[in-house]
DNA sequence: CAGATCATGTAACCTGTTACATGATTTC
DNA sequence: GAAATCATGTAACAGGTTACATGATCTG
């Protein structure tokens, strides 16, 4: 399960509680990769069963008390294993495209219109990935000492600004080829 | 659930059985969208249910009887009401980024072993959509009387060819540049 | 003689989402 | 006074995958 070496990776950054974590992929991996709480949860207490990490409570009066999770040696050794197997190509699942493909089905003006607000929803999300997560990028990497870890934050960043520029482009496209449309 | 509108829509072209329902996922949107026998027949039970098919037996002697589904008014009604709503954008979830991502914790020659194994997979997925999909549109195309459908369904192969090369260009950037990391 | 094709399904399992439950403190 | 932040979870539900069950005919 990739949701656990997730887990294995940001706590090799420093130990951390589930809300913490939960943080950490708001604001990094969000474009690939995100979990809910109820999620994280029941996963770290799992991963913790399987000697992957150990927990140190810290109390505290007001609010529940913070479970500060740890990763082992073994939970080192099992990050190793997994990021060295090769990895899939996962399938496209986009009930979008399902839409394209009946658009004969629809009016011309209809298809458009799915079009022009996919466009829009892509070019959103690509200003998003140049402005925001490029810029927390930059930060982080002034004075952590994780300039050789940002190198590879990036190599993911350019991949998701790379496809939204393909969806870009793509819906432009193909919104003159429907314009062009005769009929 | 898109599921049933995908069973919608190729259903507007004729009546089928599950099975053969099955084969029009395996050679035509596959590489958007797919679904095993074990979820299809079930799905269409439920949707005649609803009022949105028809169900008729040619019985068989030595296989188990065809069941072909028909399309109704309102499953037309559907289809088109689903057509016309607005759809999200599908969020990416990748564990391969998630590899890329941790990659400052694998030796160099071990990033780029990944790279260049999803490189393969991802050409070869570009190979195969140029030449097998294409002509099989092409081949659909002639004299079948769905020029109109056929437009759109090149439109969604369109996608998928973008994507691809999206992957094979940022592959082989991404190769160069830790190629070209000293140490 | 092995594997693909035709044709139907059920059951268990895995992963992820949404809703529910609690509650003080800080910020606008 | 409302919303965000911190901090933990459980339970129900949805969707999809894998395994199991049956079995004749056709193809290489």
């Amino acid at each position: 399960m990739s949701l656990k070496h997730a887990l294995l990776g940001f706590l090799t950054y420093q130990p951390m509680t589930g809300y913490d974590l939960k943080q950490h992929f708001d604001r990094s991996i969000y474009y690939f990769w995100n979990a809910n709480l109820s999620q994280i949860y029941p996963t770290l207490s799992k991963m913790k069963g399987e000697g992957w990490l150990t927990m140190e409570v810290e109390l505290q009066d007001d609010r529940p008390n913070r479970k500060v999770y740890h990763i082992t040696t073994s939970g080192r050794e099992e990050l190793q294993r997994w990021l060295q197997a090769p990895a899939d190509v996962v399938p496209v699942r986009d009930a979008f495209l399902i839409k394209i493909f009946f658009g004969g089905q629809l009016d011309k003006e209809e298809s458009l219109s799915q079009l022009r607000h996919h466009l829009a929803l892509h070019q959103e999300q690509l200003a998003d990935y140049q402005e925001t997560v490029m810029g927390r990028i930059q930060h982080d990497i002034e004075g952590t000492g994780m300039e050789r870890e940002a190198f590879f934050w990036e190599l993911t960043l350019d991949r998701g600004i790379k496809y939204e520029q393909g969806w870009v482009e793509w819906c432009q496209e193909t919104i003159a080829k429907i314009e062009a449309l005769t009929g």
